[in-house]
DNA sequence: GGTTAACCGAGACGGTACGTCCGGTCTTAAG
DNA sequence: CTTAAGACCGGACGTACCGTCTCGGTTAACC
């Protein structure tokens, strides 16, 4: 949820005159969400946005610089809202998450938004900067959790190299989200519990190769 | 590479009145292409592309409906350059043609204007048909090729459930196609031969328990 | 009527291969009056007014150099009608001849052909010469014609200076069309029997002083 | 000079919003009047207008619908500048404001822009009413103001009947406007003092004649 | 009775302009 | 300094015609 002038983590820093609205940021959020569910990426216009929020499209460019970052910030939000279930076995929790995953895939203001950012990022480094910041990398967080979960449940080995360790877990993570989106956007398949299933055996039974240096 | 009018295979049934110029077609994909790396597909403009050909705009429009057909037309041919090379082994032949895959990736025309089109093609089920038929669709003789390269040197047993078959074959297919994407464009590393080494060697390790009903 | 290749008055001077199609000519004529109705002269376009003539657009470019010269010519056989009546009196004969040439105004492919023309003449001196031909100096001879059975009837002197003559003759020309077309397109007032008689009038009053050198 | 808004003669009533830029009207009108002397009415195109202007297209959209209603004003600009003159008696100043008329018609801006609005307001009847409102009915004062003046020097007779009296004025000034208009554009010939001082001797030699009801 | 040359329909071609939409910026008045 | 409103410049859109061209095929007059 970076704006243009990026949050200040700490203290608000209260600079002089009227201050932002804070009901705004979130209304433009929801507005371009919604926008992306009735219109798609390439028909949402920054002032149709504007209107749906009851804001003025000055109001839009003073907190992001462009539609791109907005749709990142927008899109973002929802994956947030992915957990790893404990569901009791490494398999189960694997499953578990690719499904929350698929499942918001699904959902076709994340459709619209994901790949047309993601494809507008080839040419545009800082978007690219953004995209991982704000999507990628929140959640490798669940491939990192899952591991640690496996090891303590006696079902992974702890790692030794962590250099290694680091290799795999991107490896692990370009396959899972690179193996959904594909299914889900380009096969247009959906990523049901059979597939899922399938595909979990595949990775699981791979990852002792793959571990190996 | 289809047109307004696809192109009856069959007798080119010559049609009255002047017949379409075949330079201008591969004039048109040439520019687009060129268009695509210059400025990458946001930036694209069909009037440009139109300038750089030395055609006119209604040229385009004749043959294409839009922006998104063109470029699917522009990109598909990229990928027809794939062969699987016959390296001895299924690893060896995997990784081969991984890498070749990466190496098309690599390029700026395929990079802007694949993921562009996928995006666009999430609201659009002719342009997603469109996209299946001259690119996912396609490549997918590649997996069948290798299978069968494979069960003839006896590394793979011949399959039996067909339909069970046909499902590994996409499984195989997402996990591949996605993997290289993902890597490539979002998490934005090289697929370079170590990381198709360690990602052929878990896709190859987790193939039996993923074959098992 | 004439074409790009201009009517060899004479002769027809049989060139070698099929002849121009002599229906087509008539056809197109009246299907630019048609076209002029319905859509006026800047909506009417040389594809539309071939098909309405069952017509290619290059039979119509075969024969005239472009909208322009076909307008003036399917708007010059429209004032061919006009007739110069014997009602007994000098007056009453030009009251009924302004009354025919308001008559031909009212219809509007008249109204919308002519004036679009004229300004096109404004910038063009060929068109302008074509409108003279065709159109303006035909009509000369309804003055002349009343002219002289006016002369014929005592009612008139005959002329004496050819070159003041000649003078008169233009100045009669330029205030009835002038007045007449000024009433009909601009003031967009009916030209009808009670304004021809007082505008006859006005004429008849003023020429003893006109012609006065 | 109305624009898409009409202007609320009173009070600005200041609207909310940037208001619009007074000099770009300014800058329009005059870029309109040297594209009319450089490429004609036909040749006018709305964005040649624009950047002549310095302004964008849609600046122009916003104030005027189209082409026509944009040289309507153009044109009528100039004919404001027509005046009376004081030449101490009715005939002299009859020759004087034709003369004045004459040369407007003689600059190509107004040959070029006049006939062609006046054609296409044949099928348009809001063009009719502003070609009335902003250029026609703004002249026919120098009727009304030549008559009086004319009356106070004892040249003419108070009027008796008002209804008889408008029409007189009606009729002399689609006899004066139309015989100019026609002698310039259709004739192509100078209306020069020698043709306005026969001219004016027929219109004031018939004026007691068409006055008798 | 074949040759031949101009005709004809259809429709693609390179262009130009259209009128609209959107992206971003700016200029107001109000808070 | 922020806000809503809306005008501003610029650029691309997809369409409509322009006038030209390139086809296959027809039609009359000459040989």
């Amino acid at each position: 949820m970076q704006s243009r002038t990026p949050g200040t983590s700490g203290t608000p820093a209260p600079r002089p005159g009227r201050p932002r609205s804070a009901a705004a940021d979130a209304a433009i959020l929801a507005a371009t969400r919604q926008a992306l569910v009735e219109l798609g990426w390439s028909k949402l216009s920054m002032g149709d946005v504007a209107s749906r929020a009851g804001v003025a499209k000055t109001t839009l460019y003073r907190r992001w610089t462009g539609k791109n970052e907005l749709v990142v910030d927008a899109v973002a939000e929802l994956f947030d809202e992915l957990r790893l279930p404990d569901r009791g076995s490494l398999t189960a929790d694997i499953e578990g998450v690719v499904l929350q995953f698929a499942a918001i895939l699904a959902r076709p203001e994340a459709r619209s938004g994901l790949m047309a950012v993601v494809a507008e990022s080839t040419r545009d480094d800082a978007l690219r900067e953004r995209i991982r910041d704000s999507i990628v990398d929140r959640q490798k967080r669940l491939v990192l959790e899952g591991r640690s979960r496996a090891q303590s449940r006696g079902e992974l080995p702890p790692e030794s190299d962590p250099a290694e360790s680091a290799r795999t877990v991107d490896l692990i993570f370009d396959v899972v989200a690179g193996a959904v989106v594909h299914r889900t956007l380009v096969s247009a398949e959906p990523a049901d519990e059979v597939w899922v299933r399938d595909f979990t055996r595949l990775l699981l039974g791979g990852l002792p190769a793959a571990a190996t240096p």
